[in-house]
DNA sequence: TTTT
DNA sequence: TTTT
């Protein structure tokens, strides 16, 4: 039973964070990521994946990405359920990353809009998993 | 522009086998795969994701996969947009396949129904790239 | 910045376990998985791929994978270097691994020595993650 | 059987373009990929990680992969094995890449020595699977 | 033998 | 609409 995805993309707008009821941070973003080969009228299409983020990494997220980046997403496909106005179920396929690395230049290529003031020269990167050993 | 998904799971039914206009083999079977944590309530929840093949590779499939049996499937993620039949715009998400393996036994694991008369005892594997070189 | 690898195939020996001086499992294994086409002598090669596992899931391994059994692992690729008894410096590429799956029924596939006892009708799958939330 | 790697690092140096006797360019290229996580002394390490590319895709990297680009390869775990002067057998790890995509802006990021006299401003992509049908 |  |  196995579930991994990376992406390589760029974001569609800013990431949009919110916190949960007990105060857990989340925030979702969309990748756009073209197709590698043409469709039969010689077009390049695009993929737009919504990735979802938690915790530390949701405010990484929120700080650092911004519409335009190009951004790498590491995670898992996940499959959530609602009930739509109409009262008709529906299924929503997001990628949950657990890891996720800013391509882009800190200070380029997207709006500011969402860049954070600061003008430390490095660490753009955030994980989660800094405590694993070796 | 990277997009690349591996996934192992268990069929939830027999794959379907179609045919497009042009006379391509298409494939679709979904893959059952468990969460590797608990939720709130302590229940272990399952993804279902779509997949889909086509050509050698979905007859492939139709022969030796089956509901129940394990498989894994390495491709990428694709959405699709179609309009329901409320006139609405709507969204389906499937992992396109380019390798698909079959990890349960050939002659157990599933309904026997779609399982072929063969007894060939190996070979479970089909590739479409097996001209790479070296 | 990313380093991905998910691999399956077959185990060429049972696990080794060890603890390092303080006291930290690992164990290792190795994968061997046959390349999906044939060299130019029509031959079908394998790779065998050295994986190191750490902790819980190293004792996950060591219980239940053994010689002859399909395992997935879901890790990175990590080089170490040390130096030859000719003093020499030399590169030793491994898989640590993150997750690793039992693909085997618990109970065949390889030789029974390494098996566990137990009986238990559930459980083949342990995973450091389990307390990551939603 | 599945042998699935993703990387996203920097080259060490311009990618080595050469042919086979029979005419098939490969190149090679290394990819420096910092560890997501610190050692005991709180130094984060970097793995260097040998890959090979062939054909249209060695012609690509040659031309616009360099020394400190950031780039990201998708492909899979190969082994080697040759005798060293000693007479010894050793092995080699390498990825052997399908993909490769350049992250860095085309004109910055390396030294320029290897970067193409052309001008074309968009197009950092190769793929040899652009006949893939849908 | 290594990159930012 | 779901598998062991």
């Amino acid at each position: 039973m196995l579930n991994r995805v990376v992406l390589i993309g760029r974001l569609t707008k800013d990431p949009e964070l919110r916190y949960t009821p007990t105060g857990v941070a989340v925030a979702n973003f969309t990748l756009a990521i073209d197709r590698n080969f043409k469709n039969a009228q010689g077009e390049r299409e695009t993929d737009f994946i919504p990735c979802v983020v938690y915790r530390q990494l949701a405010e990484f997220c929120a700080n650092y990405l911004a519409k335009g980046k190009m951004a790498a997403a590491d995670g898992r496909i996940q499959i959530r359920t609602y009930t739509g106005q109409d009262g008709q179920k529906r299924w929503v396929t997001e990628v949950i990353a657990e890891n996720v690395h800013l391509l882009s230049p800190r200070d380029s290529g997207g709006t500011e809009s969402a860049s954070p003031n600061g003008t430390s020269s490095f660490g753009h990167e955030v994980n989660l998993d800094d405590d694993i050993p070796f």
